[in-house]
RNA sequence: CGGGGCGUAGCGCAGCCCGGUUAGCGCGCCUGCUUUGGGAGCAGGAGGCCGAGAGUUCAAAUCUCUCCGCCCCGACCA
């Protein structure tokens, strides 16, 4: 079995950690709460990022980059924003030796440098909608942090929208938290419910908050990612105006949405096992590792020409010949999937002389010899079996931990042991969130999309409510 | 910021209570030979300011004090 990984049943967040660090996806810094991503973890965020970038220019986005450095009156100018971010912001006091005349923070986020310099793009109605996105670090001075989860550094996208109406800018968080959903599904093979965040857990400077959350193998809610309608709060705040076609000055409507690193924990903690990491053949940097099996330098160089004949033509970056001496083939095959690397081949002189190769799929752990005559088209279909086959049973695992429950008390024994549970809250009451989180250490995670018509009282106060909300413990 | 733990070779640890030869062990690394279809074997070798500073002592990894860092559990968060 695997060397030093800790048990999912044992330890599931040494778990996590042990995949994380021995699978070489990123480590511990000499800094404080920051992480490095190693070249492992970096590959699939390149991955999310090149299959992410598609989908926001297929929607009309384009890329731009603002100042890592935002002064501390920009902040400060759109109240509630300052109130949520405040705490957590990297201040910089000094530069070129000299204490700066104005603070700045290192950006918990773009918003104000955004539309700082939006006010100066946006004129007319003849400018909107003005769509960008952005690929960047940010940091939030994070109390307790966790690789990949959490930390204070984290590399994500924001996009930052304007809009000349309310319905327009409403269209675009949704069509945005849409993307999410469809990215999460289609290629992190990641089932999530989409919904929208309570007023205690929206953005801090959002109307409101749209997100898709997910459930890890433990049962624990993950927001995935976030797309906020912000209304005019931030407009006003900058006095970002544009004249309409019916010559009147207004103030714009904006959106942000963005997902980070933190995908990559989600993807850890939807698919992988005690062996180590599993990625979906979609976001796997090398999809395909050859083994080669040899006695010796005769048959080193018959086993290993062959491999290099079969994969004549082949995308240099769909696979990869492990052809180290100084390994076993034993030790690769665990290496490897250690990895998670979607699908082994393994090729040695009895496959050479039969025309085979052995192709063992990591999901299963199921080996089949296979010819080396049509091989491309059989590891094609294998690694489309596997991404559906590591969504559905994500989903099931889905369907099966979300459970419906009216009574308080039950709710407070069974939300212990992970899992959604729909059920019915006051959630325009904030004293009601409070005390969910006080008595169970769990919150409301979303307020469903696709939510049947249902009434019922409160479980907390017994007022009526229509509809029931998600809520779970959550990373 | 509260509670707990840990800093000794690249990694994981022992040694510390009870001070005293040259600071050990496993993994990894280097050299050589034999191996190679599920984590190989043998032989040889390199690698340490014992987290930092101050003290006690003839003598400190070990005792005392101070500091620093990190991890884990709680309050805040993508």
């Amino acid at each position: 079995m695997s060397k030093g990984i800790t048990k999912r049943e044992e330890d599931y967040s040494q778990w996590y950690l042990d995949v994380v660090l021995k699978a070489e996806m990123a480590e511990y810094s000499p800094v404080r709460g920051c992480m490095v991503i190693r070249p492992t973890g970096y590959g699939i965020w390149e991955k999310m990022q090149q299959r992410l970038d598609r989908m926001f220019k297929e929607t009309g986005h384009v890329n731009a980059y603002f100042p890592l450095f935002i002064p501390e009156s920009f902040l400060k100018k759109e109240a509630e924003h300052v109130e949520g971010f405040a705490p957590e912001c990297a201040m910089v006091t000094h530069g070129g030796g000299k204490r700066l005349e104005e603070p700045m923070a290192i950006r918990p986020t773009s918003e104000t440098i955004i539309w700082a310099t939006y006010k100066n793009w946006i004129k007319s109605y003849r400018d909107l909608p003005l769509l960008i996105n952005q690929w960047a670090n940010v940091c939030r001075w994070e109390m307790r942090t966790r690789l990949f989860l959490r930390t204070c550094e984290f590399l994500w996208q924001e996009g930052h929208t304007a809009h000349a109406t309310h319905e327009e800018a409403e269209e675009e968080a949704l069509r945005m938290v849409d993307v999410y959903r469809q990215f999460a599904e289609e290629y992190m093979a990641m089932p999530v419910v989409v919904g929208r965040k309570t007023e205690s857990e929206k953005f801090a400077g959002a109307e409101h908050t749209y997100c898709i959350e997910a459930m890890m193998q433990d049962g624990k809610a993950l927001q995935a990612g976030t797309s906020h309608h912000l209304g005019q709060k931030f407009a006003r705040a900058f006095d970002v105006k544009f004249q309409d076609r019916d010559k009147e000055l207004k103030y714009v409507y904006a959106t942000s949405w963005g997902v980070s690193t933190r995908l990559i924990g989600g993807m850890i903690m939807t698919h992988s096992d005690d062996k180590g990491l599993v990625i979906p053949p979609k976001l796997a940097p090398t999809p395909v590792v050859f083994v080669p099996i040899w006695h010796s330098d005769e048959e080193m160089n018959m086993v290993l020409g062959k491999a290099r004949e079969i994969t004549t033509g082949w995308d240099p970056l769909f696979f990869k010949i492990d052809d180290r001496d100084q390994y076993k083939p034993g030790y690769k095959f665990n290496e490897w999937e250690l990895k998670g690397v979607p699908v082994r081949i393994e090729i040695g002189p009895k496959d050479v002389n039969n025309s085979t190769v052995v192709v063992a799929r990591r999901d299963t752990g199921d080996k089949a010899t296979v010819p080396m005559d049509g091989l491309l088209t059989h590891v094609e279909a294998a690694l489309e079996s596997i991404q559906k086959n590591l969504y559905s049973a994500a989903q099931k695992r889905l369907q099966e931990r979300t459970f419906t429950v009216d009574n308080y008390d039950e709710y407070t024994e069974r939300v212990e042991g992970g899992g959604f549970f729909r059920v019915f809250l006051d959630h325009a009451n904030p004293a009601v969130e409070e005390k969910l989180q006080e008595d169970t250490r769990s919150t409301i995670r979303c307020i469903p999309f696709n939510a049947p018509d249902e009434e019922g009282p409160c479980m907390i106060t017994g007022k009526p409510c229509s509809g029931r909300v998600i809520a779970a413990q959550s990373y």
